[in-house]
DNA sequence: GTAGGGTTAG
């Protein structure tokens, strides 16, 4: 009996126990009425949670009379930790009729569970009560806080929450820090940074984590190297995320070399990192290193999870050649991890590009549940073999079942239609994607209209619609139009579309290229000289194609 | 109470 007490008051009791020891502890308190009191309640509770036990957990909560604010909070927690948020969020709300109020845990899981929930009406309500309540002040609600707005991209509300503590801790600078980052403000948090060094703040590795994660762009690189730099000199590099946040960093900076640098520096680089060095090389275009560094790390022993599986498909996708992604999907098989969403609609993506759509279709029908991802996947396989008709088919399928499409499902649609010439369809899919699904229009919806009109011949509309955009039209619209011009041999609208590229872009060959052949087409080979004369001997002397074939 | 790699698209 002692020996059972000492587990249950013990820190043991925290970490991992069996499902068959938890059971075996709570008929140990049920039998000597100890799970009357809410501490023995609390820790059955958690260990039936680690379980993934959540029934047995909740019935532990409903037969324990006297409920502790700990014994609320770690149901709750419970619940949110299995993704399901109506149980935890109305069981907050039960909370308020009872004796037993909230505490500041059990508003920072609340807050979590509306961040996570994409609920941002409601995570505004449950701020109200945090207010109400008194913890406007406190550091776990505030920090909590912070993060939930900025993962909702609601960066000023994180900031209105951070302005208004007097003294924030580590954690609340890392959470303000990490928040601009992540909402793309990389200099407010190269900003606060500073302020916070100079206030004799000392950065850990979540800090560093927070502004490296918001250098995302190769002309942000010499920051990017300020801050490895700042890690070097305060020791954090080995820190394992401190270590991959940098790799990655350095690939989107296309800095792969120096992701490479900081991936060697490591005595024993763990998957995470290994799998930031990959999907550089893979992000990239250097699909042949991705796919020489999963062998490499598959050589050293260690297992590869879905996220890297995941990765390296589309490195197998890229090389268009299907032994590499068979391999792996074999490798998937193996381990079980094949039935993995993401694995799945990277799977369906390896097959069609390399010109096995049959197969991705296997994948497709026998995946178990299907999400967006997926059936963006198969439209986009579908779309690139010309089944523009079976594309809408899934459309309407994905709508059938509840999904919600996005851009990419658009322009996965879009190009099917473009691919077959469907330009009445592709114009009704055009004005459904704003009007019905509120989707905002991007520079590739707008390729693909124009291209899609265009080539229907319908080349007076195809203008028009360019010209009813807003200011700056991306060049690549425009691009879009001058081929369709050249294709349908409108030589008096290519030129006025020429000039306007080459007004914005005058350094760009290829419009001159473009018009020139346009020219040359119709037979203008005065206007052909004048414009060659404008290139120099070297832009003009472009290497042929070559083949081993 | 805060952190790293993510499949489809550009």
């Amino acid at each position: 009996m002692s020996f059972y007490l000492h587990i249950l008051a013990s820190e043991l009791s925290k970490t991992y126990l069996t499902l068959l020891r938890t059971k075996e502890l709570h008929a140990f308190i049920t039998k000597t009425h100890l799970a009357c009191d809410p501490f023995y309640a609390t820790r059955i509770v958690r260990l039936y949670s680690i379980n993934s036990r959540l029934n047995y957990a909740r019935h532990v909560f409903d037969k324990t009379p006297n409920r502790s604010v700990y014994l609320w909070n770690s149901i709750i927690r419970a619940y949110a930790k299995a993704h399901k948020f109506g149980n935890a969020l109305s069981l907050f709300f039960t909370m308020f009729g009872t004796e037993t109020l909230p505490d500041n845990f059990t508003y920072s899981c609340i807050i979590r569970v509306c961040a996570e929930n994409f609920h941002r009406e409601r995570l505004k309500l449950v701020h109200g009560r945090v207010l109400a309540s008194g913890f406007g002040l406190d550091p776990i609600c505030c920090s909590a806080l912070v993060t939930a707005y900025s993962n909702l991209d609601l960066i000023e509300d994180a900031s209105k929450v951070f302005d208004v503590m007097p003294h924030p801790d580590l954690v609340m600078w890392n959470s303000i820090i990490s928040g601009f980052g992540y909402c793309g403000f990389w200099n407010q948090g190269l900003l606060l940074f500073s302020r916070m060094r100079n206030l004799g703040g000392h950065p850990d590795g979540y800090t560093v984590v927070g502004v490296a994660s918001g250098i995302a762009e190769p002309s942000l690189l010499s920051t990017g190297k300020g801050i490895h730099g700042f890690c070097l000199k305060c020791s954090l590099d080995s820190n394992e995320h401190v270590a991959s946040a940098l790799v990655s960093m350095y690939s989107r900076c296309n800095c792969m070399y120096s992701a490479y640098l900081v991936f060697i520096s490591l005595i024993q680089p763990d998957l995470v990192t290994w799998s930031a060095l990959i999907t550089g090389y893979s992000q990239s275009g250097d699909f042949w290193k991705a796919l020489f560094f999963f062998q490499k790390l598959n050589m050293q022993g260690m297992k590869p999870d879905a996220i890297l599986i995941a990765s390296i498909l589309a490195a197998a996708a890229q090389s268009a050649n299907i032994r590499p992604g068979i391999e792996i999907h074999g490798y998937a098989l193996r381990q079980g991890i094949d039935s993995n969403e993401m694995v799945s609609s990277s799977l369906i993506d390896m097959y069609s590009k390399c010109g096995y759509l049959s197969l991705g279709i296997r994948v497709f029908h026998i995946m178990q549940r299907k999400g967006i991802v997926a059936y963006n996947s198969i439209i986009w396989g579908m779309g690139l073999h010309g089944l523009a008709s079976k594309a809408l088919e899934s459309f309407e399928e994905l709508l059938d079942i509840g999904l919600m499409p996005n851009e990419s499902t658009f322009s996965a649609l879009l190009c099917a239609c473009c691919h077959a010439g469907l330009s009445s369809v592709g114009k009704a899919i055009f004005r459904r994607m704003r009007n019905e699904f509120g989707i905002k229009y991007r520079t590739e919806h707008y390729v693909y209209i124009v291209k899609l009109l265009g080539m229907s011949g319908e080349l007076e509309e195809a203008y028009n619609l360019v010209l009813s955009l807003p200011e700056p039209v991306d060049s690549g619209v425009w691009g879009a139009l001058l081929s369709c011009c050249d294709a349908c041999g409108n030589l008096e609208l290519a030129e006025i579309v020429a000039q306007k590229l080459l007004e914005n872009n005058p350094h760009k060959m290829a419009y001159r290229v473009m018009l020139s052949n346009i020219y040359a087409g119709e037979g203008r080979w005065d206007d052909v000289k004048k414009l060659r004369d404008t290139m120099t001997e070297k832009e003009r002397g472009k290497l042929p194609g070559l083949s081993w074939i």
